[in-house]
This record gives C-alpha cells, sequence and structure tokens, in this order.
DNA sequence: ATCACCTCTGTAATGATTACAATTTTATAA
DNA sequence: TTATAAAATTGTAATCATTACAGAGGTGAT
C-alpha cells in the first residue's frame, strides 16, 4: 500500500513530512532513535525541525503506526509489525529482534488488568561481541 | 541476616548511608525512585546528598543487591528477590509485580547471546483503575 | 601523626524530551 | 481569487533525571 493511504488509513493527515518520517522507518529496522531520523533526513528535508520529529512520532504512536522502545533512557522507534522480544547488547548496543510470541507472555496472572502493550527486553552481551571482544 | 553482613557478604563495605538505603529498599517494595529515597531518608539523614543515594544504588546494581527497572524515563529500584513481571498503570502508574518464571521468557531464540538482564513490562490500566475511574 | 584510600557532598554540566509561542502551510468558505 | 480558519511546522527556552567532577570528610594502616 502506498504511504499516503496507509497513514490516511489510521487516521493521520499524510504530509510530505510525515511520509518522509514514515518511510524512512519502513526502510529502517534498526530501532531508530528521533536523532538518527532527524540526521538522516535533515540532509533532503533542509528545514526539518527536531521538535518535528518529536511531534510525528507521538503522533504516530497515538495511531499505533509504530512502537516505542525505552531502552537506556533513550526512546527507540519500529513500525508496527508481529510481537517480538528485544535483545540490546551492553558493549555494541545493537538490538536485536527476539521472535516471540505475544499469547507466550500474556497470561492469567497480568490479565486482571487492561492491557496496552507488553514490552521483553533482555540485555547482556551478544554473540558477535562474544567471538570478536574481550569484555573484561 | 543482618544488613550489615550481607552488604559485606555481597563485597560493598557497610557504611551507615549504605545501610539505610538498603534497608529502606528492604522496606518498601513498591518500586522507589532516587526521588523517593532521598525524600524519604533526608529527615533522619540531614546531610544526605542525592549524588550519594545515585551512586549508591550503582554500587547496589553492580553487586547485584537491587534490580533496576526503568519505566517512563525514571529508574526504580526494588531488592533482587525471585523473577517477575511488572505491570505499570498508565493512569494511577502504579507498579505492580506480575509472577512469571524467568525460564518461561527465557528460551532458545536469545540463547544465543549472553544474558545479564530480562525484564518484562506491562503497561494498560490497572483493574483499580478500570473500576474507579473513567478513563477517556 | 602521616598518609592513602574510600565515602560523601554540592554544584555544574549533559542530554533527551517537552512547552510554548510564532510562523508557515493547507484547507475551507465567501 | 480573497479571506479566514485550522492544522502543521519551526526554533527557542524550559524541564528533569542523571552524570561528571572536584573538594571535603572520615577511616584505617603503618
Amino acid at each position: 500500500m502506498k504511504t499516503a493511504e496507509h497513514l490516511h488509513a489510521c487516521g493521520v493527515k499524510p504530509s510530505y513530512t510525515r511520509m518522509r518520517i514514515y518511510e524512512y522507518l519502513h526502510n529502517h529496522h534498526d530501532h531508530p532513535t528521533v536523532e538518527h531520523i532527524y540526521g538522516a533526513l535533515k540532509d533532503s528535508l533542509p528545514t526539518l525541525s527536531k521538535t518535528t520529529v518529536y511531534n510525528t512520532l507521538k503522533l504516530f504512536l497515538e495511531k499505533h503506526l509504530v512502537r516505542e522502545l525505552i531502552m537506556q533512557n533513550q526512546a527507540h522507534y519500529d513500525i508496527v509489525t508481529d510481537f517480538h522480544a528485544h535483545f540490546q547488547c551492553n558493549n555494541c548496543h545493537t538490538i536485536y529482534d527476539i521472535p516471540m510470541q505475544r499469547e507466550h507472555v500474556v497470561n492469567g496472572n497480568v490479565e486482571a488488568h487492561h492491557i496496552e502493550d507488553v514490552q521483553l527486553t533482555y540485555r547482556g552481551i551478544c554473540r558477535s561481541c562474544q567471538q570478536t571482544t574481550q569484555v573484561e
């Protein structure tokens, strides 16, 4: 589906800026931060303001177009796809997607409450860093 | 076990300040923040500095005496007990402990990496707020 | 007593995020 | 088209949790 149509279908007016931000997220699944997105787009959108990136992501979040993932005091964003967990390496800070079914982590113990979001994150040393780096 | 002995056993020299902070955590399992701990102790420890609370919690964290739980850009602390998940209400911001076995959320998909910490958090509207509050 | 080391303190800096008011753009109506 | 209202975008300033840092205070060993 075209970006404009998809935004429209989710209740977001598809301005040029919003489409560019959405498309950046669509093409980059490495959990970018506001800084990443702003840095990547500011050359081709010279008037872009960081506040606009914040505002747009907040809007996308409300409309459930993106998912927010807060790791070490910084928000990372990902377009909404299947539920999955995340592993972040304490050494290289890469965030890996980890397959996980939502049903698997939502059980009777929590269903007394109304769940709007589930976040499962692991931290540690990733496979790659274990093999190539000495971490003391 | 006495606080002093326990800190010592974990490699932390049991100064008076450290014991008081540890005991506060031991007696308050409502996931306090630095602000909470500082606010609660400053009357009986008039020279206490907020930096000391930060430093002490960082030390406790390294020695695995406490667990850090970052929710909406603020760190919350809990003395280490059994593994469990957390639910935070978007309305009243209370954090509930949710029973959950660690083995249940650590499976083959993530074990390629070396895991140091696992965090499973739910957000939504808690049972109490659903019954007593209209949330639009 | 001296010295080194650890603990604690207070202020200043950092850095992500939000508030806000102004400006620009877009949509709507006359 | 022009006027006007509404929405989107912008830049600056404020906020707030956390960290850096340098100095003060305490403790223990020799």
